[in-house]
DNA sequence: TTAAAATACGGAAACGATTGCAATCATTAT
DNA sequence: ATAATGATTGCAATCGTTTCCGTATTTTAA
């Protein structure tokens, strides 16, 4: 295949042993500059690079991080992955991404596929079907270095970067209150995710501060079709107990409250204001009537995770990362779909 | 970091040498069924992960393929790479995915870090910016596999895969024209790319065949600030020579159109139509009005481009990859934006 | 002048898998 | 009974690095 020098022709070329030329190439104390220069000089004249296996192998590193995320169609998420490029690729490190398409089964496979070293470390949100997390348990108690984002396994001791869930959650809601709204409906991906839970206990400590009560049937889980969703949010809102507003924890159910609301004769924000955590800013605006966001800081969440296992992979004898979660927040933006008339 | 048994440690264990095991665990037919259950069981039970580098070393393959996209927010993109993934996964390969942000400068670094040998293979779609291709020459010259798709480099001989991107130009081109629009735009990323030039061929074909003449003043390229293109689309709106129709060959571009036509008092379909290649359909559907729009088979071109490679990987003695263009039909879906009044 | 220390390099053993070749043992044919 | 064959298994080389040693040469110190 691709043909290209290895250190030992390297070294012949040059008339000296493979353990010199290494030591040059890595700047050894041990080699005289005189011929380091030669060395380097004769690895770029022969466009030598070194073979990434046999270092690996040698070194039991990788230069590798994986990033396990739910799906890829996502603003959120590829910029969280921009963030994490950002950083990664200024250390020489790779980035092999996997997409779990929301499925346990293949999150499980993909991270057990990942035990054999073939990545120094994982950065991760888990799928909304993970309730289950014997496999995260295991690779983490193995010593493996594994950072969460966004939905995070609390119960694992690691260090996990979120944004202000709880806080937006309880502002976003009480912005809606502010709005008139008072029949609040709180839509969600899995009641089991990390950031279904805090957003849903803002919303409810905003609703109580407003001595509104929370009702059962303004809850809405998210399914595995598009379809669904729509359907399942029209129904709400033709119910005779429909909502006034929305707080919608994930942008797709935003889009498809939307698409929802086409099929009725309601109209935003008149009859139904909404609110969503959203990342597609562009989007966002465009959408009739412009919609009014609580946006992550995807790429700083991206870069912090990328920094910190930076940090901890490329330094001497670092400790473990610690168990923390380290909170970035996010900025609402009001626009049309929230304001009173 | 993370223990794990090795091949020796296993051998050990069964009180047999390395070699019987790695064959036992290759199912060799040197190999009698006892040991051979014996071992595999017992892999089982200690749960040995064979190492990839040494292996990769070994073998002298990695089972990881490259994959350069220009940008990781782009349902386009992420869908290809979606498709890529879903053939890949199931013969064991890993993708590392890497973004060029559309600068030349990143898509050479990523290029030459590749030519170790660290994957397999490349699939890429060049940079907006990328004119010089020394060094994707310079890879496929070396017999590395590589397969281009969407923009692709027409002068390296390998195997590409695209949309009907000429027809895809010419029948929405068509569509405006149908519609009653007599001066049409069209908006493009950069004059360099192939699917800038085979989109824009298909647009003056239209223009020519219903007597209409392009102007050129009508075209816009694409700048880096996405306020650059609002403001650049919104002075041609406002301009007295203005579009009564738009073709935009990049999703990007449709978004700008929005947001310039929201600045002005003109409005969609009446006194503007818009039609754009656009892969979030989701959204589409959504924008006020509707967007029409060409569809490109985003997951199918990735499946196909994963498929051709895990062929070529896979089996024994392949030849090279074939030099041909294998193209995939767009769809056009109608919607409000090019409604005639 | 000679011992000690510093400098610059080479030899060879890892890292963990695969595989060509040799070796052992049991089985069959002559 | 002996040679030949076949079925299993082990030894050792290999992939391309890095690095622990050892060694030869030069420099410094006494």
């Amino acid at each position: 295949m691709s043909a290209g020098v290895n250190l030992k022709e390297l070294a012949a070329e040059l008339k000296l042993s493979p353990s010199t030329v290494s030591r040059a190439l890595n700047d050894s104390y041990e080699i005289s500059e005189a011929t380091k220069k030669k060395v380097i000089s004769m690895a770029e004249k022969l466009n030598y690079q070194p073979n990434p296996f046999a270092r690996s192998l040698r070194e039991n590193k990788s230069k590798t991080i994986a990033v396990v995320i739910p799906e890829r169609i996502s603003s959120f998420f590829s910029k969280v992955v921009d963030g994490i490029e950002e950083i990664t690729q200024q250390y020489g490190y790779h980035l092999l991404v996997y997409s779990t398409h929301e499925d346990v089964d293949r999150e499980k496979k993909i991270v057990n596929l990942l035990m054999n070293g073939r990545a120094d470390a994982i950065i991760m949100s888990v799928s909304s079907q993970t309730s289950d997390i014997s496999h995260l348990t295991r690779l983490h108690e193995r010593g493996f270095p594994l950072v969460f984002f966004d939905r995070i396994c609390a119960d694992i001791p690691t260090t996990k970067f979120i944004t202000n869930d709880y806080e937006s959650g309880f502002e976003g809601t009480k912005h809606l209150i502010q709005q008139g709204c008072r029949k609040i409906a709180f839509l969600m991906l899995s009641k089991e995710l990390s950031i279904t839970k805090d957003r849903y206990r803002g919303y409810l400590d905003a609703l109580k501060q407003a001595g509104l009560s929370p009702e059962p049937q303004l809850n809405i889980t998210c399914a595995q079709e598009e379809e669904q969703n729509v359907e399942a949010i029209r129904q709400m809102l033709m119910s005779p107990n429909r909502p006034d507003g929305i707080l919608s924890s994930v942008e797709k159910l935003a889009l498809a409250t939307y698409h929802a609301v086409k099929r009725t004769d309601l109209r935003i924000p008149d009859d139904l204001k909404i609110i969503s955590f959203f990342s597609n800013l562009s989007i966002a605006s465009l959408l009739h009537p412009s919609l009014t966001t609580i946006t992550q800081p995807a790429f700083s969440i991206g870069e912090e995770c990328a920094k910190l296992l930076m940090k901890k992979l490329t330094k001497p004898r670092q400790p473990d990362l610690p168990n923390q979660t380290i909170s970035i927040p996010s900025k609402i933006t009001i626009r049309s779909s929230t304001i009173a008339v």
